[in-house]
DNA sequence: TTGAGCT
DNA sequence: AGCTCAATTCTGCGC
DNA sequence: GCGCAG
């Protein structure tokens, strides 16, 4: 039976020409074991979790006749349930392991589809453990490749290869852009040990560092309780038992035997010791993975509170400077600059992709949404290097490019980023965008009704298309392109066309109007507002309203008469996401796969 | 929010 | 040193 | 070409 070859645990970060480094996934290590009976997936301690995972066995079940030829197969490689193509849900896959109804993990297949991704094998047809690491993998590409299954991480398929880079300095840096798990470093030249912790190896976490301070200890187990002032009440942060050095624990245990109170054969002992942890999450009183960092003699009891712990883990760029955190950008809910630069940065792995390789229209309010505001569209010459830039005809525009510049230029005050609809260097659209502007928020459901008409027009065209609030009164809707895919003529054609449709089937509700006084109560079909040189603001960037709202991608599910955009803000967004996903994480995955035949057949009649 | 230009 | 100002732009419709 | 609109 499968017994996984397993990593060795390090904080040094190997480098050298032999090794090589792959994104580590936190979910369920796996077997795919293929024979001619069928496929079955097995745990780590030899659990059959084939029925765990319908989604992908109904998958891989179509392959049964172009797999023959390479049976047996015994693939090594990680279940997963992913949030993006760096960083898995380890939560809710524990729960579809903890299932037992057939129906309801068919329910959660549904909701949130499983993967298997595959970063090794035992054995294609013929056993490979004998043969080095590179080796196998290009067998798994081989195959993979016969199969036409993905060689990268892919969110739609159920199956994916976890591909390998000879830079470690790139993949961490887009690892920790996305709260990913960690690195695995390997030797390129090394066999595959069953069932050994091998040196060659070595997995490299990222840590969240969290502060709390002492509280108690259970001289039974060695776990030091570790607290945090919540509101000036004390709660726990989590238990921490390894990664002291033998004098740091030897020191701390004396001290706190000898000033802390005994009871039920526990010490406790009043706020004062505070230590740093690494953890990969801290919630509720619990640390995933905690291990001591280091002694916090900087810290007094009372600066470790809830709000620092969440501070922490939202791990902020050391490298840009924050200034004024504590003043207010939106008075009404009280929501301030720091919140705001916490809600970039916990989005910033969903956000980025929209604004990458866009020359950005920012509209800053450096104080506060109530106050003065202005464009800027320039790259100020003072922006640290980091900060991206286009030269074009003279002038020099602002990129948003990595995590460290959407933070800086969320410092500089700016609330909203609009972006155009084509990337630099690039003269056709990478996207469609149909704008629904009904009169004003109290017409909000005309945008429903118009949206759900649109989704169904897309449908027809066999064009995948993704919703977002606008985050002011109304809703639009994205259809992805391919590069050079359709001309702005193409897409001004498509949008007009629809537009039209729309007039044409609700006069009464819908309308085309460009004089506001024509337009009566009616949803304006912006079509116009889809054009070169033209702009949209983008998924997830905060507007300028009283109530902090966000520009909010959707399910289509949730397109319904009773949907309140106002619910979605800088603070509720980061949670919902968390919870159910990206509802644009396919975006940019299908763009590829638009087929436009029938959409130039509408434009062409 | 930051820097330039002017007094 | 302190005050004031600026920080975008273009596109197209309908007449 | 102008003014509105975004
Ligand atoms: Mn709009
Ligand atoms: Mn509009």
């Amino acid at each position: 039976m499968w017994n996984p070859m397993l990593p060795t645990l390090t904080n040094e970060v190997p480098e050298g020409d032999n090794w090589v480094y792959e994104v580590k996934y936190d979910g369920f290590r796996t077997s795919l074991e293929w024979k001619e009976e069928g496929v079955r997936f097995i745990s780590r301690n030899g659990k059959d979790l084939t029925e765990h995972f319908p989604e992908v066995i109904s998958f891989l079940e179509h392959y049964q006749d172009q797999v023959r030829e390479f049976l047996p197969l015994s693939l090594d490689g990680e279940m997963v349930i992913l949030k993006t193509n760096l960083c898995a849900d380890f939560s809710l896959l524990q729960q579809r392991g903890r299932m037992k109804n057939m129906d309801k993990i068919k329910q959660h297949a549904q909701t949130f589809p499983a993967q298997f991704l595959c970063f090794d094998a035992l054995q294609i047809g013929r056993n490979l453990q004998t043969r080095t690491f590179e080796k196998r993998k290009e067998e798994i590409k081989d195959l993979f490749s016969s199969l036409g299954w993905p060689l990268h991480i892919s969110l739609l398929k159920p199956i994916s290869l976890i591909p390998f880079y000879d830079d470690y300095q790139p993949l961490w840096k887009q690892l920790e852009l996305a709260y990913g798990e960690g690195i695995v470093a390997k030797q390129k030249h090394q066999s595959y040990q069953q069932g050994k912790r091998v040196k060659h190896w070595l997995k490299i976490k990222n840590w969240r560092k969290v502060t709390g301070f002492i509280t108690e200890f259970d001289p039974e187990n060695d776990y030091f309780t570790t607290s945090i002032y919540n509101q000036n009440k004390l709660e726990t942060l989590g238990v921490v038992k390894h990664g002291f050095s033998e004098e740091s624990f030897n020191t701390l245990t004396k001290l706190i035997i000898e000033k802390g109170e005994k009871k039920k054969g526990i010490f406790h002992i009043p706020p004062a010791i505070c230590i740093q942890i690494n953890c990969l999450q801290a919630e509720e009183g619990q640390l995933r993975e905690p291990n001591f960092d280091q002694f916090r003699f900087d810290l007094s009891p009372e600066e470790c509170t809830l709000k620092k712990r969440d501070l922490d883990l939202t791990m902020l760029p050391e490298n840009v400077e924050i200034t004024s955190p504590d003043k207010p950008l939106w008075p009404q809910p009280n929501f301030l600059k720091q919140d705001h630069l916490i809600y970039l940065r916990k989005m910033a792995p969903y956000m980025l992709p929209f604004l990458k390789s866009k020359k950005l229209t920012l509209i800053r309010y450096p104080h506060g949404v109530e106050d003065e505001s202005f464009f800027q569209k320039h790259r100020p010459d003072y922006a640290p290097d980091f900060v991206g830039a286009y030269k074009e005809s003279g002038e020099t525009f602002i990129l948003c490019q990595t995590l460290e510049s959407l933070i800086w230029i969320g410092n500089q005050g700016t609330i909203e980023f609009h972006i155009p609809f084509q990337k630099i260097n690039e003269s056709f659209p990478d996207e469609i965008v149909f704008d629904l502007d009904p009169p004003s928020r109290k017409e909000f459901s005309l945008a429903i009704q118009a949206a759900q008409i649109l989704k169904m027009i897309c449908d027809q065209l066999e064009l995948y298309a993704f919703v977002k609030t606008s985050g002011n009164k109304g809703l639009q809707i994205h259809i992805p392109l391919p590069a050079n895919g359709l001309t702005y003529d193409e897409t001004r054609a498509f949008t007009e066309a629809a537009a039209q449709l729309l007039v044409q089937q609700y006069p009464e509700k819908f309308t085309i109007e460009r004089l506001k006084k024509n337009r009566g109560n009616r949803l304006y079909v912006d079509y116009v507002q889809h054009a070169e040189g033209k702009t949209i603001i983008a998924p997830y960037s905060p507007r300028s309203t009283k109530e902090g709202t966000i520009a909010t991608p959707l399910f289509w599910e949730e397109v319904h008469e009773d949907l309140n955009p106002t619910q979605f803000t800088i603070t509720s967004v980061p949670s919902r996401v968390s919870k159910f996903g990206c509802p644009m994480r396919y975006y940019d995955e299908v763009r590829q796969e638009q087929n436009f035949t029938k959409l130039k057949q509408l434009i062409n009649t």
